[in-house]
DNA sequence: GCCAATTCTTGACCAGCGTCAAGGGACGCC
DNA sequence: GGCGTCCCTTGACGCTGGTCAAGAATTGGC
């Protein structure tokens, strides 16, 4: 595992995409990229635990990381996960200083940690920095609201649907072939066991997806689409 | 319903309550009462709709708001209620100006209108008001991520429970007595149908809740406790 | 106090999810 | 190639949450 380095150009980039800094100028993400370090972590890692004393937070870099809690058994119950381009754990800067889940590091991936007092200065020394902070964070609580609502009001089999299409849109799918992620996920991601998912996957040929093994094929974006508000809210977003 | 007027001293010791401005000195909180006006609204007032410009966003003083989403049926789908002393809407402020939800004011309400345009200037001409409300989002953010996670890994009869608790922690209840909500509000907040808040709450008789009409006991809320985490997660937060 | 409207409960029924268990398939390792 | 491991699928089964429908209890208005 390498040691720490700082920012490159190409950090510098992968920044410029994280929500977060996404509309600050080239002055303001020098002055983050000043309060950062890059590190490449091996498959597996595990980046910090659950109550941990947290005194920085991540971008990813590269790569993925999972964030999870943990049954009484021992297994994971993934939260969510962090892709290319996003921070995470931002919550560690103020309130308690602790992590509130576990980290755990995908693939072999390149972060770049960005340490809580240095953040925190470029803060006050920068009021542009705090206002796109808030920005984004309070388009992220819209997103969290959004899903929660999602959760309460649909049907597993439309969850799926809409995950499936959130997977298009984000770019991180075609709509045909092998899915990104193992099924394993995928159902943690949505909120279902595996065993529910291949029937969920299968049930959804009616509404225009084919799948065969791991190749999947949304045929008709529209009839999907339409699967997921039948019988569901109307959008909340937007 | 009565015309808009300027903060009185009761209004700002309820602003004070609000998380988002509960560190705030009295400099800053007067700035923040500045950009504000009172208004009191009747029963079932609609503020505003999902997808309305947004140049404002409220903080309830006295009363409380449902924010609500609507099926496509038309009926109410309850994202959350918004008590004395809590913000809401805060979203509108930056991103696409528009409200993301309906919401509905509930019995006889006065809120707390604290201009945008206004609190983007008070936000600019001080720093630590941009710092504690950051610091209330991300512990917000965090709160939502936990309850994203509830929902997924609990069954309806642990969420319950666990909203029970959260009750008497928030001393909104005292754990004997008729509930401070309706049953239908409590399904909704759950994410189940009223029918299922009925059979889980009779339920819940093996984790020590008695319940006779609308009149419920915790009798052990040790016994709740161990009851919502049985089968569960870890507890995520703290 | 009475009636009407709403809310809550109960029952019956069915579809769907979780669970347990077994089987198939892909992949890496030797 | 053969083997083991891990992931995914499939089947069977019990449970429970959603739905529909009816009845009880509560509320509010007059």
């Amino acid at each position: 595992m390498a040691e720490n380095r700082p920012l490159v150009a190409a950090d510098l980039r992968a920044l410029s995409q994280a929500p977060l800094f996404a509309q600050l100028g080239p002055a303001e993400l020098e002055a983050v990229a000043a309060t950062g370090s890059v590190r490449r972590y091996d498959h597996g890692a595990l980046l910090f635990s659950a109550g941990d004393e947290a005194d920085a937070f991540y971008a990813v870099a590269e790569g993925a990381v999972h964030l999870f809690a943990l049954t009484p058994e021992g297994d994971q119950s993934l939260v969510t996960i962090i892709g290319s381009g996003e921070s995470f754990a931002e919550a560690a800067l103020f309130g308690a200083g602790r992590f509130p889940v576990n980290a755990e590091v995908q693939g072999g991936t390149t972060l770049i940690r960005i340490d809580g007092r240095l953040f925190l200065k470029a803060l006050r020394d920068n009021k542009t920095l705090g206002f796109h902070m808030l920005d984004s964070l309070l388009a992220r609580q819209v997103f969290l609201i959004h899903e929660i609502h999602h959760l309460k009001a649909h049907s597993p089999s439309q969850r799926l649907a809409s995950y499936l299409l959130s997977l298009i849109e984000s770019d991180a799918w075609n709509g045909r072939g092998r899915l990104p992620l193992r099924k394993q996920l995928v159902a943690s991601r949505i909120g279902i066991e595996p065993e529910s998912l291949s029937r969920a996957l299968r049930r959804l040929d009616e509404a225009g997806v084919v799948c065969a093994g791991d190749h999947v094929v949304v045929e008709d974006e529209a009839l999907l689409r339409a699967y997921c508000a039948s019988f569901g809210e109307a959008d909340l977003l937007r």
